[in-house]
DNA sequence: CGTTTCTTTCAGTACAGACTGAATATACAG
DNA sequence: CTGTATATTCAGTCTGTACTGAAAGAAACG
């Protein structure tokens, strides 16, 4: 993977600009895209060059991709470098991006909507419909949490067959 | 809503952040946010006031949030200016808001993951290789869009129906 | 029409976060 | 230990996006 094809770099900017729009760092992104494509582990150097990107970033942006655990450090015999491998299993990768910001993201928001619910004054003005709306939004979240937790424990094959459930749902509802 | 409670501001500032990690304006969240909670629509002179940003500011942001359809404008009788109002369902809130999302960000992924399939040339090293994992990301996409093609069709009060069919899944799975 | 009120556009500025490269730390081999 | 290879940290710089304020544009009145 000295050399990137047509097809590879076409990928790898098209997943960098992904992630800006999701608020992942574009760097973060395009590691991730070049190490999936790799069908052998990389080491840092090799990703920065290849990508043109400093050593320092790369090693900071594989330390993220770490922490959600998409990808991993590997050893190669008679090679003291560390290599860098992603994970393959497609569904499995944005399962843990989605609990991953649902802990960092979600969580946080649901708490909130909590505290605001405990700490408002009856008394302030248009107290009830503050609580009506926050109320309504804090019941989207538990919903969210809810539908999260489920999906945790679906395997991944057990996913089509939900969607297959889904279409079944739409035909009675419809 | 001239002036903010402590619960208001603390929901506002929460929405602005939650934004910017979305990739979504911090100021445009904002806005929504105030909006949100307004028992009444809100002239864009008041919106820049409560919020203290630039009227022009408040100008862009509203297009976007119209743009999405979660915010409209509203005429008041004896009053010239635009007030702009927030739906106040959430969960179709966030149904058009990932339509949107996935018609700007899903698709044209989807559609570059055909066009990096297509031009794949079985000639070039590791083509194989390539074309599994593209083939593996596309069929992601593909079944994300079937889901959401599903979803867009099943009405608010049947989501919490399919929440419960989940679980049946699940326990039939574990 | 001219005036007033409100809205949008846009060129310039400010700012947050990304990125770099030098310095530092760590691991290993001889 | 010493020297070398690799990894990380961090202060400073750069860049893209958000934001501002002034100017232009619409719309509503008299």
């Amino acid at each position: 993977m000295a050399e990137l094809t047509g097809v590879q770099k076409q990928y790898i900017l098209h997943w960098g600009e992904m992630g800006t729009r999701w608020g992942i760092n574009r760097t973060v992104a395009q590691i991730h895209a070049l190490l999936y494509l790799s069908p052998k582990a990389l080491p840092a150097e090799e990703i920065a060059e290849t990508l043109s990107v400093a050593r320092s970033n790369v090693s900071t942006s594989i330390r993220e991709l770490e922490t959600w655990g998409i990808v991993r450090a590997v050893h190669v015999l008679g090679d003291r470098r560390e290599h860098y491998e992603s994970m393959k299993d497609v569904w499995e990768m944005f399962r843990l991006v989605i609990e991953q910001r649902k802990r960092r993201e979600i969580d946080p928001t649901r708490e909130m909507l909590r505290r605001c619910l405990a700490d408002l004054d009856p008394k302030e003005p248009g107290a009830d419909y503050t609580r009506e709306r926050l109320g309504a939004m804090a019941g989207f979240f538990e919903a969210v949490t809810e539908l999260h937790d489920q999906m945790k424990q679906v395997p991944t094959g057990t996913v089509r067959k939900l969607l297959r459930m889904g279409t079944k749902v739409r035909k009675k509802a419809g």
